[in-house]
DNA sequence: TAACCGTGGCC
DNA sequence: TGGCCAAGGTT
């Protein structure tokens, strides 16, 4: 950019950021099924289900969910195999656990009615500074900020704020930001909504909050964001200076570590051995075959794994191999299919008739394989 | 505070 | 393809 520029680019204004984002929000919000209710409940399921998952992954998790737990009784009393197969693929499994201890918090501390004081929301298990602002606003138009990964986006191009987002001054600034444009939108006129929008819409901090997201998920994007269709496109600091590409800044993500699992498909009449994942593990109440892992170099990978898992085969013949990430790992998991001849320790495995399978969760590696063996059909 | 927790979409 | 990222929270 010349150094010769005459507009000098300035500080957005706060009042007409807000007024563009919720005209523009308004006429543009994606129709989504959590967009069509001011259910606090059915909110906070989808919010929780979207921390740290795409949209388009959630959806059919979410259809699925609302249909068999609809409200927080039936949540507060789900078998805990259904509560995992429910969320089966969706990953951090804690999650769902969460929301079932949350719900069955507000049965008891609540007469079974969500809360609508954000301190009593933000008390709830697996509930943060970030979904206790979304329900809260989202659900019942409270001026209560909210700051995520598109909000973080958004905001450090709008007015260039730099320093990681992770770091405290700078996570800070974001929040303050957030307050005080949700404080902008509460203090004006409500926006009306389109007579043909599915949308449902609290008020104008619910419209405010989910346009600064809307906004970052759909043109204020990581990579190649669409300036040229943005709404506030002139009141963007970043563009103005043509440093859209330098924020946020970002710190990188820990260096990915290879690993190398074996694993087995051994079956006994009509039933197949596998095994559920301990409390306290990586994926802990979920099922997988019984596997061991090796060294990436091991040269007798099946001998190894078997040895490991105490376990004495006969006829092992491959059957295939996954790779899968699972956070900073690298994994391969190779497959093998086996006939055991002695008695099996309960630490690797138990008997489960194949026609059961399909109501337990197993983690999504392990899924992979039992399609592989046609064990398992897709949902 | 920084590490950990899972998975799939996207380019 | 591999690396980045996604409506974060907990410990």
């Amino acid at each position: 950019m010349s150094p010769s520029s005459t507009n000098r680019a300035k500080v957005p204004s706060q009042s007409q950021l807000v007024r563009r984002l919720l005209r523009w929000f308004v006429a543009n919000a994606r129709d989504l099924p959590w967009r069509r209710t001011l259910d606090p409940y059915a909110i906070w399921v989808s919010e929780i289900m979207l921390q740290q998952t795409q949209v388009k992954t959630v959806i059919p998790y979410f259809e699925r969910w609302m249909k068999d737990l609809p409200d927080v009784a039936s949540l507060s009393n789900v078998p805990s195999d259904r509560l995992h197969k429910l969320w089966e693929g969706l990953g951090y499994y804690t999650r769902a656990r969460n929301l079932q201890k949350a719900a069955q918090a507000i049965r008891d501390q609540h007469g079974g009615k969500f809360p609508t004081d954000f301190d009593s929301v933000l008390a709830l298990p697996g509930i943060g500074g970030y979904t206790a602002g979304a329900i809260t606003s989202i659900a019942f138009n409270q001026p209560n900020p909210i700051v995520d990964g598109n909000v973080v986006r958004v905001l450090a191009r709008l007015f260039t704020i730099g320093g990681d987002p992770k770091d405290k001054s700078a996570r800070e600034q974001f929040w303050q930001l957030a307050e005080q444009l949700v404080r902008h939108a509460h203090r004006m006129k409500n926006v009306l909504q389109p007579a043909d929008s599915a949308l449902v819409l609290a008020g104008n901090c619910s419209a405010l909050n989910q346009s600064l997201m809307e906004l970052g998920a759909t043109i204020c994007t990581p990579a190649n964001p669409q300036c040229d269709i943005c709404p506030v496109k002139k009141l963007c600091l970043a563009r103005a200076t043509s440093r859209i590409g330098d924020f946020p800044e970002i710190s990188k993500r820990a260096a990915t570590t290879t690993r190398r699992f074996i694993a087995f498909v051994i079956r006994r009449g009509d039933k197949l051995l596998v095994r559920q994942r301990a409390e306290g593990s990586v994926n802990a109440h979920l099922w997988e075959l019984p596997n061991a892992e090796i060294q990436v170099n091991e040269p007798e990978p099946v001998v190894t794994a078997a040895t490991a898992l105490q376990l004495k085969l006969n006829n092992v013949e491959p059957l295939g191999m996954v790779r899968h990430s699972i956070t900073r790992y690298r994994i391969t998991l190779e497959c093998f299919t086996a006939i055991a001849t002695v008695r099996i320790p309960k630490t690797t495995g138990v008997w489960i008739p194949t026609s059961e399978l399909k109501n337990l969760a197993f983690t999504a590696a392990h899924l992979k394989l039992l399609k592989m063996a046609n064990l398992q059909n897709d949902r």
